[in-house]
Order: C-alpha cells, then sequence, then structure tokens
DNA sequence: CAGCTCATGTGAACGGCTCTTACATGAGTT
DNA sequence: AACTCATGTAAGAGCCGTTCACATGAGCTG
C-alpha cells in the first residue's frame, strides 16, 4: 500500500496531499472501534490531523463519506464472494459453500465495512455506484445460484433469483443475529459458519440438489 | 388506551403527570420519521412539551431510552408471534407459515419498534429485561420448530433450536433486507411475504417435511 | 388542615458536533 | 514570475447530550 504524502510522520504543509484517503481510512478505524453511530466527521479530521472545516472540501457532509466506506465496502465484498466462488470450481456445490463462508467471514473481519454496508442506514438510492456496487456484490451469489440449479432436470428448476435472494437473506440474518463472535447479541450452541452451512445444506435439499456430484 | 392527564390538550402544571409514556411515545414517532439515528432526546422531551433536562428524571441517558422502546417492541413482538402461532392451531404447517408472515408483518407495520430492537444497536446485555423480553419472542419460534419436527420419524429430527434459528435468521434477514415496501434498501419481483414463505417451505421440504397434514 | 418531603420539573451552562462563510495558502500552469 | 483554483484554516451559528443548582407542588404525616 502507498499514497503521496501521508503515511509517514513528518510535518506536512498547509495541504494534507491525500486527504480523501485519510479521511476514509479514519473513519474505517473510528467505526471499528465504535460503531457507526459513533463515527464522527470531527474526530476523522482531528485523527488526519486537518481542521474540522477540511473534510467538507471532500465530502459534501457526513453521510456522503459513510456512503463512500459503503461503496468500497461493496466493492472488496464482490471480490471476497467472487474469489470464494471461483467460477464454481472446483465443484459448484462446494464452491457455494466456500461463497457463504465468505459472507460470514467479511462480515466479522471488516465489520468495520459491513457496517457502513448494512447498519449504518445509509440509503442504497444515495449513489448510484454505492447502488451498482451492492448489485455486482449480490450478482456473484446469483451466479452460483444459477450453476446450483442447472444441476436439477429442466421442469423443477426455481427461479435463480428467488435462490440467490433466499440465501443471501439467510447468510446476512445470521451474519446480523450472530455475526461477531465476541460482541454477538445472542450465544450459539454451533458458530455461526455451521449455522449457515447447515441451513444452506437443509434449503438446497429442499430444492432436490444432492452435495455429492451424483447429478 | 388511556392515561392519567397527557392526551388532552389541556395546560398542565408545573409537573407533566406521565412524562415517562409520553416520551416513549415521542421517541416513537420520531423514530418512525426520521429513523433510530434522527431521534433526539431533546426533540422528545420538546414534543412532550418539557424543557430538555426533564428527561433524565426518568431515563440516564438516550440509550436508556432506546432500550426501553426496543423492550416494550420485544414485549408486543412475542405476542404477535404468539398469536400467530396460537398453539399451532388448527395445524402446525399453517400456523408456522402464520408466524412467519407475523414476523415480516411486525417489521412493516411496527417499524419504529422494530429499528429499535435491531437496528439502532442498542446492546441486547444492556438490561437482563431487555434480553429476557428478546428470548421469550424467540421461544415463540422454536416451540412452533419443535412442534414440527416432532412429526419426523424419531431417527432423522434435526435440533429444534438450529431449526429455529434458522427461520428467524431468514426472517430476520428478508426483513432487513426487504422488509419496507416503499423504503426498501432493494427491489424484488416478490413481496417478502412471498419470498420468506417460499424460502420456509423449500427448507421444510429438506427437513423432509410436507405441508399436507399426511405425516 | 398545616407542614414537610421528595419526586419531578426548570434554567443556565459546558463541551462537542455538523455545517457555513470568509479568508489564507501554495501547487501547478502559463 | 504571475495567476488561478483546489484545498486548507478560523470563526461562528445552531443543535444536542448531559449536569447542576434550584423551583414546584403532590401526597403523606400529624
Amino acid at each position: 500500500m502507498s499514497w503521496s504524502r501521508d503515511g509517514g510522520k513528518g510535518p506536512r504543509g498547509y495541504h494534507h496531499g491525500n486527504l480523501r484517503e485519510a479521511l476514509v481510512r479514519a473513519a474505517l478505524a473510528l467505526i471499528a472501534e465504535k460503531g457507526p453511530a459513533g463515527f464522527t466527521f470531527a474526530e476523522a479530521a482531528r485523527s488526519a490531523g486537518v481542521s474540522p472545516a477540511a473534510p467538507y472540501r471532500h465530502f459534501r457532509d457526513r453521510d456522503e463519506l459513510l456512503a463512500d466506506v459503503a461503496r468500497r465496502g461493496f466493492v472488496l465484498f464482490e471480490e471476497a464472494l467472487k474469489a470464494a466462488w471461483n467460477d464454481g470450481k472446483p465443484e459448484p456445490f462446494v464452491a457455494f459453500e466456500r461463497v457463504g463462508k465468505a459472507y460470514l467471514a467479511f462480515a466479522r473481519e471488516q465489520h468495520a465495512y459491513y457496517s457502513a454496508m448494512f447498519e449504518a442506514g445509509v440509503p442504497l438510492d444515495a449513489d448510484p455506484e454505492l447502488q451498482q456496487a451492492g448489485d455486482r456484490a449480490f450478482a456473484v451469489l446469483r451466479q452460483g445460484a444459477e450453476t446450483l440449479i442447472a444441476r436439477l432436470p429442466a421442469g423443477q428448476r426455481p427461479p435463480a433469483l428467488m435462490v440467490a435472494l433466499h440465501v443471501w437473506s439467510l447468510s446476512h440474518g445470521i451474519a446480523s443475529l450472530f455475526g461477531r463472535g465476541d460482541a454477538a447479541r445472542r450465544k450459539l450452541p454451533m458458530s455461526a459458519e455451521e449455522l449457515l452451512e447447515a441451513g444452506v445444506l437443509v434449503y438446497l435439499q429442499g430444492l432436490g440438489l444432492r452435495g455429492d456430484a451424483t447429478k
């Protein structure tokens, strides 16, 4: 990672040089520390070493910074899901389970991003790019669903969109309710990953799909 | 509904008479209007006609009011789910689907409560009563799951807790992602209700359960 | 009914936050 | 070398949460 003149501690001149990026990183750190509600524009400015008014040169307001963090989050999210799916190789069923795990892993390991994306109340339609980034992430899931149901006999294929929505909702629900290991809202007799895997397994079985490569 | 001396517009004396309740109602209205983040203690006080310091006689701070709203929400939620379940009558399968619909209906129709319960970042362990109210609501779902899997042959019964968690997560995920009809985060080709019903159907089928009363 | 007490209200104030406006700086261009 | 304009600062208005000293009056006690 590298940016023009911000990583070091050397005194900066009147101009920061990379304030926009610095603010985003500060926002992530603050969200990770105190949640999306605890994050303040002023503190991000402080932690970047500029006056409280400076951020307004780069973001219309606090919400726009939050929306930008969410947008970046969706881009990373898409990458993570795509990497997990890996074009359905070596085997779609296995790959699909991997996507589920990646969903939960992202929610846990990139919790600041996840927070901005889903818990900060950022309206999805605030920014077309945000909207599109979200759509692209979902598209990965949809692609997976499509590949999976292709195994079913033509007569009994459910709509891929519906299957993707079900899996997404289940993953999202589990991540929201039991996502963080420690700060979880409720204690569980099993890990979130196991819960999701079992749920998807049962669901796919309900569709008539089996995990083994018999079909 | 009735309270001692607050509903009317008659001038009140130095003391409000029912400030605590008035604040809760004001909070609900504000959350419904501007989301849990937009709700302010000061405005709730204003709308109850008292000074900004008055609420502190009834709640330690803003978060405690929010937590109280969430607690009341869980109580209502439990009632709604219980009514929908109706002891599994006339038929557990039908009743269980009714519970799912009730979940979504609550998220939509009581969105201010739902917001406080799940989207406001209120820590569940903030208050033991809040915790317990949440547990009681979940217990309804669990009871439903228990009754349903009792239909299965003894050898292939999954843990009721797991089934309940799956259904809860799916419901919660759908409600979070597509809950509000209008202000939904994403457009759908079907209603949230249909999506949930189909999902639960597929899931139960995966468990080996059929909707008709054959078993 | 007189007097007391204490829960519940008020007013004023502190510090912090968002956001705006007028002004300062200096990097890049001509 | 001069100019321009993106990017910074300072100051301040208005809001919020929260606290503290003080006011009020509802309900008990005698």
